[in-house]
RNA sequence: CGCGGGGUGGAGCAGCCUGGUAGCUCGUCAGGCUCAUAACCUGAAGGUCGUAGGUUCAAAUCCUACCCCCGCAA
């Protein structure tokens, strides 16, 4: 089976490499190299460095809507494409450009948490389960028909990081048992329930900003949605000015009451802040220009009195 | 040259501007107090102050180059 996939983010490495075990991978697909990191160096993809890696030729059409892309992906006369995570809408030629499917792997149970961050939507709505979907590709976001889903449980302590590789893994299994019907023909096309789809949107940091009047039970499934990236994160106040604090783990403590942002004790449990009406423990945090590491060895060197308010810029 | 913070005993930080005995909070070890303790008291070990040069009688501190970590922005 001539296969093509099409994919930039890192979740999709998992996929990609079992398609290079399990199939003839005709080409990769992957967003052009863009500058990143703090010196701004031209960075290429996860994708194309395991493609490369594996001497699969790598495609990084500009805008896959030009006529040219289109052309070069329809002249690679593949099978299926599967696409994953890859971070421009494609036009209806291109989804048609698969002989027998155009297969789209995507974080979450469709119809639920559609769009560009599932994953985090997942974690911080509370839900008890996520998962893999596999569809058919439609021009609509992630509106296709339903293959097939690979479900899992979301654990007390899960976080985006946590669920982004755990779901990558999945992606892969998910994979080996979908291609397998398309190939047979007897692939699933369920139609999704429009009336029961939601919408996760693009990240920005400021989904990250900590809002101290939500319940420590909000805030804490906030942080470990955000965390790693974008991050939750609130405001120190300094003689210098707010100083950003980034927040990677923490505890909701119920039988404690505290104004919202009030730091209520900084000890070797960490820094306890009121939240909502209750408050919260914050664990694992990071100060701009400074590392991450636990509140303990933060509040070392950085102490902080009870009754400083978090959160004011 | 995108902007900025930082590299100081095991951890987190101060000291640097205004060169001249290495400081703080913890940790570790030993002893003491205590019914006991993560509490308290006493003492001890442990540092080429990122690397390489330079200035100086003298450099953690000033100058130059390089390496590494991190925040922003992408």
């Amino acid at each position: 089976m001539r296969i093509v996939f099409m994919g930039t983010g890192e979740i999709g490495v998992p996929a990609l490499r079992w398609l290079l075990g399990a199939g003839e991978v005709v080409a990769a697909v992957t967003q052009p190299d863009k500058p990143a990191g703090r010196k701004l160096e031209l960075r290429a993809s996860a994708i194309k460095q395991l493609a490369v890696a594996r001497g699969v030729p790598v495609l990084q059409p500009v805008k896959m809507r030009a006529p040219e892309a289109v052309a070069e992906i329809v002249a690679l006369r593949a099978d299926v494409i599967v696409v994953m995570a890859y971070g421009q809408m494609l036009p209806k030629a291109v989804l048609s450009a698969g002989r027998l499917a155009c297969l789209n792997l995507h974080a979450s149970l469709l119809p639920r948490w559609r769009g560009a961050a599932p994953i985090q939507a997942a974690i911080e709505a509370g839900d008890a389960a996520s998962g893999i979907t596999v569809m058919h590709m439609a021009e609509g976001l992630d509106t296709g028909n339903l293959l097939l889903l690979k479900a899992t449980p979301l654990a007390a302590d899960e976080t985006g990081g946590s669920l982004h590789d755990r779901l990558a893994e999945i992606a892969a299994v998910a994979l080996a048992e979908a291609l397998p019907l398309v190939a047979a023909g007897t692939a699933p096309r369920t139609p999704q329930d429009e009336a029961r789809a939601t919408y996760a949107a693009k990240l920005s940091r400021e989904n990250g900003r900590l809002d101290w009047r939500a319940t420590p039970a909000e805030i804490d499934r906030r942080i470990r949605a955000m965390n790693p990236w974008p991050a939750a994160h609130t405001f120190l106040p300094s003689p210098a000015g707010p100083r950003q604090l980034k927040v990677f783990a923490a505890s909701p403590q119920s039988d404690v009451t505290g104004s919202p942002g009030e730091v209520l004790r900084a000890d070797d449990a960490g820094l306890l802040v009121g939240a909502g009406r209750a408050a919260v423990l914050l664990r694992d945090v990071q100060l701009e220009g400074k590392r991450r590491m636990s509140a303990r060895d933060f509040l070392l060197g950085h102490p902080v009195a009870p009754g400083t308010l978090l959160g004011g810029r």
